[in-house]
DNA sequence: ACTATGTCCTGCGAGC
DNA sequence: TGCTCGCAGGACATAG
């Protein structure tokens, strides 16, 4: 199941082998539930233009596309002359939201963004034409490097969007400062596994990664946020960073069938101290882990550790 | 505004 | 061996 890390992952492998790659074609296939854009909006944005970058947001791997057809260049074109006739933009009213830094960076009313989320079992593989096309499948993108790059995901939750701006909510765990962590949990009154999966809170942090953040920082899963000292966050907050950064740098965890998009298996799993250890003796105490249920997330943790 | 719960979807493994 | 059943969970809808 891809979470931050293994998204983490996944984005940079891609950004090294697709940037600067055009798509020129692309295959939907029938089943709709993984477009959230529809399908003709998905091929016109992406037919015919160049990726520009690779990154991720949360757990949303970002592709931004900037078009090189010609008669889409001119219709922008023409789209921008008139934006430009018209009476200058007033500034965003109070309280309404700012596009996230990287839409202002990656600016150009020719950008746009195509975005997938993996959900629990999704794959981007970037792979020979020739080879077999897995059961799955729901997209094919062709580049003009000779590859394709397809979308397989077998529990279809995953889900495929393009956007013109990236207003993404929540903050990036990994660059939250402490002030920021405690204001943004310290007014929940749900668990505190329950407010870290919350991505309008934080966004990418799944269910592995917050129950061994926890089990890091000693606190219960089912621990109210709203009960959590101030020096319990800031454990917390350090312990989240620490799980999250050895993660990537193994390349994320591979439970089910997560591989990045070169098929490579990650190695985190080997280092989870509590997620999937349901009754195998606690690394500190030796107590069993326990497995409970919270928001309808398994739960895993050491009731002796953790309080 | 918050919080809790149900739903989607298929593969896999436990159990008989 | 072959079958059924329940579980895995991110995001969203819905209800309270």
């Amino acid at each position: 199941m891809p979470e931050l890390p293994e998204v983490e992952t996944i984005a940079r492998g891609l950004a090294q082998r697709v940037t600067g790659d055009v798509i020129e074609s692309v295959w939907l296939g029938q089943k709709p539930e993984p477009l959230k854009s529809s399908a003709r909006q998905i091929s016109c944005a992406l037919e015919h233009s160049q990726i520009l970058s690779v990154h991720r947001i949360g757990k949303h791997i970002v592709f931004d596309l900037k078009d090189v057809q010609p008669q889409c260049v001119e219709r922008l074109q023409a789209t921008a002359r008139a934006a430009d006739s018209k009476p200058k933009p007033t500034r965003p009213r109070r309280g309404e939201r700012r596009h996230a830094a990287r839409s202002q960076t990656q600016t150009g009313r020719n950008v746009t963004h195509f975005i997938v989320h993996l959900g629990m079992t999704g794959r981007l593989q970037l792979c020979d034409p020739r080879s077999e096309v897995p059961k799955h499948t729901h997209a094919i993108l062709k580049l003009a490097s000779g590859r394709e790059l397809r979308f397989i995901d077998p529990r279809r939750f995953g889900r495929l969007s393009v956007v013109r701006d990236l207003d993404a909510t929540g903050v990036e765990p990994l660059e939250i400062d402490l002030a920021r962590f405690v204001v943004l949990f310290r007014s929940r009154e749900t668990p505190i596994k329950s407010a870290l999966l919350n991505q309008k809170l934080l966004r990418g942090v799944g269910n592995i990664y917050a129950d061994e953040s926890l089990f890091r920082a000693g606190i219960c899963p089912r621990r109210r946020s709203s009960t959590i000292t101030r020096d319990r966050f800031a454990k917390l907050r350090l312990s989240l960073q620490e799980v999250l950064n050895e993660a990537i740098a193994a390349g994320g965890s591979s439970v089910s069938d997560y591989v990045d998009s070169d098929g490579e298996e990650g190695f985190f799993q080997l280092q989870h101290r509590v997620y999937g250890r349901e009754g195998e003796p606690c690394l500190v105490c030796n107590t069993p882990i326990k497995r409970i249920v919270i928001a309808g997330r398994s739960s895993h943790y050491c009731p002796k550790c953790q309080h």
